[in-house]
DNA sequence: CCGAATCCATCAGGATACTG
DNA sequence: CAGTATCCTGATGGATTCGG
C-alpha cells in the first residue's frame, strides 16, 4: 500500500488501541484537509469561478507551480469529500470539468474569513518573526 | 492594514526567478501554521481560557496525546508569530504561563467559524467518503 | 516543572515518465 | 488533455532522554 489516502480515513476496521488520541475533533480532521498545500487554493479558485465549471488545465494554470500529480490528488480528495464534482465530456481529447458542490460552497465562507484575517494580520506576524530573529 | 512593507519574499532559495510560485499569498502561509497538527487546538484552548493564563502542564493535559516536544514547538511557533505570550515565574520549580496576545485573540474568530463549519458538515463529508469507498 | 536534544518512522509533495 | 505510476527528498512529528 503505497498510499493509504491522504485524508486518512480511520483505517482501523477493528479496535486498534481504542482511543489513545482524540479523533473526535472534527476541526482537526478538517484542517488535515484544507491545511494541505493546495486544497484551500483549489477551493478558492473554484469558488471564484462558481457556478461556472473549470477544466483541469485551467485549474493548473490558475494554481501556479502545481504539478499534475498534486492537482489530481487534490481534486480527488475534494471529490471524495463531496466538496467538488466532476463532469467528463466524452470528446477527443477528453475534457474534465470541476466545480464546487453546494457543500463545498458553504466551506468558502469560513475560508474567506480566514483569508481576510491573513491579509489583514500576516504582516504583523512577519514583523513579530523578524523581531524574534534578532535574538 | 497591510502596510505592504518591503514585501519580503519569505524564502527565496537562491536566485529569484521572478514569480514562478506565488509566495505573496498570506493564506497559504497562515494555513502552513494553523494547519499543523496541534496549533489550532492550542489556540482554541488558550482562547477558551482567556484572559486567564495557562501553564505548560495544564495545556498538555488539555491537549490529549501531545508530547512535550510538540507542545513546546507549537508554543514557540505561536510565540514567534506574536500570537501568544510567555510569562516565566522564577520559582523552584519554575512555572511558565501562556496566554493569547490581542493579535492571537483576533485569530480566534475565523478559527471559530471554521470549527462551526467542521461540526456542522464533517459528518456529511464522512458520508461522502463512505459512498466513495463503496466503489 | 519546563523544555531542549537526539533518534527514528512516516509522509507530503516535487520531478519525471508513461497510458488512454 | 487528463490522469496514473514510480522514485526520491525534506519536513513533520512521535518516543525517549538529558539538563536547568
Amino acid at each position: 500500500m503505497t498510499s493509504s489516502s491522504t485524508s486518512g480515513a480511520p483505517r482501523s476496521p477493528d479496535g486498534d488501541r481504542g482511543d489513545l488520541f482524540d479523533p473526535g475533533c472534527p476541526t482537526r480532521r478538517l484542517l488535515d484537509r484544507i491545511g494541505t498545500k493546495w486544497t484551500s487554493m483549489a477551493v478558492k479558485v473554484l469558488a471564484e469561478a462558481s457556478p461556472e465549471e473549470v477544466r483541469f488545465a485551467e485549474l493548473q494554470r490558475s494554481m501556479t507551480g502545481i504539478s499534475q500529480k498534486m492537482l489530481s490528488a487534490t481534486l480527488q480528495g475534494l471529490a471524495r469529500d463531496g466538496l467538488v464534482g466532476r463532469r467528463v465530456e466524452a470528446t477527443v481529447p477528453p475534457r474534465v470539468y470541476y466545480r464546487l458542490t453546494p457543500l463545498g460552497l458553504t466551506l468558502e465562507e469560513p475560508l474567506a474569513a480566514l483569508r481576510e484575517w491573513a491579509e489583514a494580520h500576516m504582516a504583523e506576524v512577519d514583523r513579530a518573526n523578524r523581531r524574534d530573529e534578532a535574538s
